[in-house]
DNA sequence: CACCCTCGAGTTCA
DNA sequence: CTCGAGGGTG
């Protein structure tokens, strides 16, 4: 393409230069406001382009005068205000179904094929493990790159992206249509991340687990508040990112026939693709490229979790269509979690808030399939023995499911004869108390020591706060710690929770804790090698504060936040009280069967083992837990010295014993399950509109589930419903089901 | 005596 | 979210 610039008449001078940058960029802007926001044309395509064309060479020529947020820079709109804004995506953007082995491969293909009627091409390429963006171009140029969010609205990142190398801002060449959204992923390459996580430990700050969030955190930083140096170490990031395109968005009348050779065409224009694919005629040629990439997955420059195989014909996409979630003429094969050995440095027993001593093995941080692991449970004695497995072993690790880590076993031929047996401890490793099975027979040992140990009542607490029990948003982890085992006061404020309702503000300001190394578990010590310690209950007086008289340490946010929140927690529904008290067995769902049919903790005292046991979902053994809770001392004075501190121990307006107020609503009968994340629903929400509506919130999907509610993010339990052929409602419908009822469904 | 379900624990992430 | 253990139900 010949340019006009060619024939064009001497330079202007520095000062005419500044005039004309000047004009340029208001009467770009105005046209992009028009354009962007208000969807006018106010001057023509030909006329938009000379002027940026000018105001590029202006630029060039003199580039003091490009300003930091010159039209030539940015993108679309206008930028910061538009960082992580939603963006609906012109076309949604699906997931993929997955497939675990060959034979699920060699079914899906088989189908696949049965379905098109003839033969097919399969393109066979590498999934990565990085992050879904849709990048939008409007003739030609870059207006929004969006994250995957929900597949129909994403969050703009689109000034970040022009940091990521290799996203074109402007398509090459022609033939690309007026309005085209290009679906890719971006990533670190494994060399990236490396350096990028060297870098992060060099500046003492936390290292990223896996590629994919660190990709993900990249792209959602935020120049706003940060300094020049802070930006540039924010631009390195993103230039470490890579983008690999491999699909295009709703392109009616392509001028290809397949999808490799869209992927020409893609390059053509200028977009970043793969060149690692492989069209095949076979399954067998399928299996190959799969068999192939799962023995060379760590020569690739970038991780990979799979294989993406796709019918490479375009014209049978459209036949073969799509579910609500994915497309049936593409599959991702998910390879086997992976396994990698590592040492055993320790076997270390914990104690949980019920007293069971769980030993766990403590290993050299390593990373496996995408994340590092440093410790993995081994259940009880038992089970170290049946793994065969020493300290100071080198052992086999994976994550089952791909998220929970498990010690496999022993790679007995390493051993060099300095490993030792694992002993179970005796006693209690928090109280020293001597550790026995609860009954005959079981194998599990459990701490005795149930009203002191500081295990227990710090897991205790910790449950109360927890989202299943009083939900009590400031008690978690961190202050249930605190406050049952402060360094400072020595005595705790808590020795047991039955004071957790007396607590004053007063209480809490005194509490130094110890900091403890996240990785290590050891106190780290100041410079003069005492401990370290931090006080998150109180903070200093501000000026004013002083001058008006206010002397020494002042209760922190976090203090008042906590003690008003417990303080709220008093009124909460009966059953929440009932399942912080911790009784075995009892967990929400029994926990609201016993609060709805007796209304009080007084009539569930009284109440006899058969009594009890009429309640729909509680059986003898749960009647004698009950029975046998109350039996104890501490426990009583518990609920004695809640109720003194005012909790309210029964259900206002409650009929009284076996005359809940039953049924009725639009769902009763009816069990529905809520999984992934619903839009306008909180997870809890969801239950409790549910039940609400007299329906069954169940957790797991069955036989007996009558709906499903799926939201983005939902995974086996969706896969179970489709089996099942359970009825599966987005959150739209949800919503209707809840309030209308299953009726209004159809219209 | 099968199922189906809840509980409890561990883990890791945002 | 997942798993194992063990309780509840038909």
């Amino acid at each position: 393409m010949a340019s006009v610039d060619e024939t064009a008449p001497a330079a202007p001078s520095r000062e005419e230069a500044a005039d004309e940058v000047a004009a340029l960029t208001i009467r770009i802007n105005e046209a992009r406001d028009a354009y962007y926001e208000r969807d006018t044309v106010i001057i023509s395509d030909a006329e938009y382009d000379e002027l940026m064309r000018r105001l590029e060479a202006l630029e060039r020529l003199y580039p003091e005068l490009q300003s930091q947020d010159s039209p030539t820079l940015t993108v679309g709109g206008r930028g910061e205000t538009t960082l992580f804004a939603p963006v609906e995506h012109a076309e949604r953007m699906l997931s993929l179904d997955n497939v675990f082995s060959a034979d699920e491969l060699a079914e899906w293909a088989t189908r696949a094929r049965a379905a098109a009627g003839r033969d097919v091409h399969w393109l066979c390429e590498l999934k990565i493990d990085g992050l879904a963006l849709n990048l939008r171009y409007r003739r030609g140029r870059l207006v929004s790159a969006a994250t995957r969010g929900d597949g129909r609205v994403g969050e703009d990142v689109t000034e970040n992206v022009r940091f990521v190398p290799g996203i074109p801002m402007q398509l090459e060449g022609t033939g690309h249509p007026e309005l085209v959204e290009v679906r890719g992923e971006v990533f670190f390459p494994t060399a990236a991340f490396d350096a990028l996580n060297a870098r992060q430990a060099e500046t003492g700050e936390r290292e990223f687990a896996n590629p994919r969030n660190a990709a993900s955190g990249s792209l959602r930083q935020k120049a706003e508040g940060k300094n020049a140096a802070q930006i540039e170490l924010m631009r390195a990031r993103l230039g470490g990112l890579q983008m690999l395109v491999h699909g295009i968005g709703a392109w009616p009348d392509p001028p290809v026939a397949a999808q490799s050779e869209v992927y020409g065409l893609l390059a053509e224009w200028g977009l970043p693709t793969s060149t690692r694919f492989r069209v095949v005629d076979s399954i067998e040629g399928v299996q190959e490229f799969v068999a192939y990439y799962g023995e060379h997955r760590h020569s690739v420059e970038h991780e990979i979790d799979g294989v993406v195989v796709k019918v490479d014909e375009l014209a049978l996409h459209a036949e073969l269509g799509a579910t609500s979630r994915a497309p049936r003429w593409a599959i991702a094969y998910k390879y086997p979690p992976e396994q990698v050995n590592t040492t055993l440095v320790d076997i270390v027993v914990s104690v949980g808030r019920t007293g069971r001593a769980t030993p766990y093995a403590v290993m050299e941080p390593v990373r496996v399939a995408g994340s590092v692991v440093r410790q993995a449970t081994l259940h009880n004695q038992e089970v170290v023995k049946a793994k065969g497995v020493l300290i100071g072993d080198t052992v086999v690790l994976r994550k089952a499911g791909d998220v929970i880590p498990e010690v496999l076993g022993p790679v007995v031929e390493l051993r060099d004869g300095t490993e030792r047996e694992f002993v179970m401890p005796a006693e209690c490793p928090e109280c020293g108390t001597p550790l026995r099975p609860m009954k005959e027979g079981d194998i599990d040992l459990r701490c005795p020591n149930a009203r002191t140990c500081p295990a227990q009542v710090r897991g205790r607490v910790e449950h109360i706060g927890s989202r299943g029990a009083l939900d009590i948003e400031a008690l978690g982890e961190v202050s249930a710690a605190a406050l049952t085992q402060p360094r400072v006061p020595a005595e705790p404020p808590l020795p047991t929770e039955a004071g957790l309702f007396d607590l004053t503000v007063d209480d809490l300001t005194p509490i130094e804790v110890v900091v403890r190394d996240a990785e290590t578990g050891l106190e780290k010590l100041d410079a003069d090698g005492s401990a370290r310690v931090r006080a998150p209950f109180r903070r200093n007086p501000t000026s004013a504060e002083r001058k008006a008289g206010l002397e020494g340490p002042q209760p922190s946010a976090s203090a008042i936040k906590l003690i008003d929140e417990i303080a709220k927690a008093k009124t909460k529904p009966l059953w929440r009280i009932l399942v912080s008290l911790n009784i075995r067995h009892v967990g929400p769902v029994a926990a609201r069967a016993l609060a709805d049919h007796f209304g009080s903790l007084e009539a569930i005292r009284a109440a006899s083992r058969d009594e009890l046991a009429e309640v729909e979902g509680v059986g003898s053994i749960i009647a004698d837990s009950l029975i046998d809770w109350f039996e104890v001392d501490w426990h009583r004075e518990i609920v004695d010295r809640w109720a003194a501190a005012g909790v309210q121990f029964a259900t206002p307006g409650h009929p009284g014993p076996g005359r809940a107020t039953d049924g009725g609503g639009v769902l009763a009968g009816l069990t529905v399950v809520a999984t992934g994340s619903l839009e306008g629903f909180t997870r809890e929400g969801a239950q409790e509109a549910i039940i609400a509506a007299g329906g069954k919130a169940a957790s797991s999907v069955s036989k007996k589930t009558d709906f499903v509610a799926a939201g983005p993010g939902a995974g086996s339990k969706l896969a179970k419903a489709e089996e099942l052929g359970i009825r599966i409602l987005d959150a739209a419908q949800f919503a209707i089901l809840v309030t209308k009822g299953p009726d209004a469904l159809e219209q």
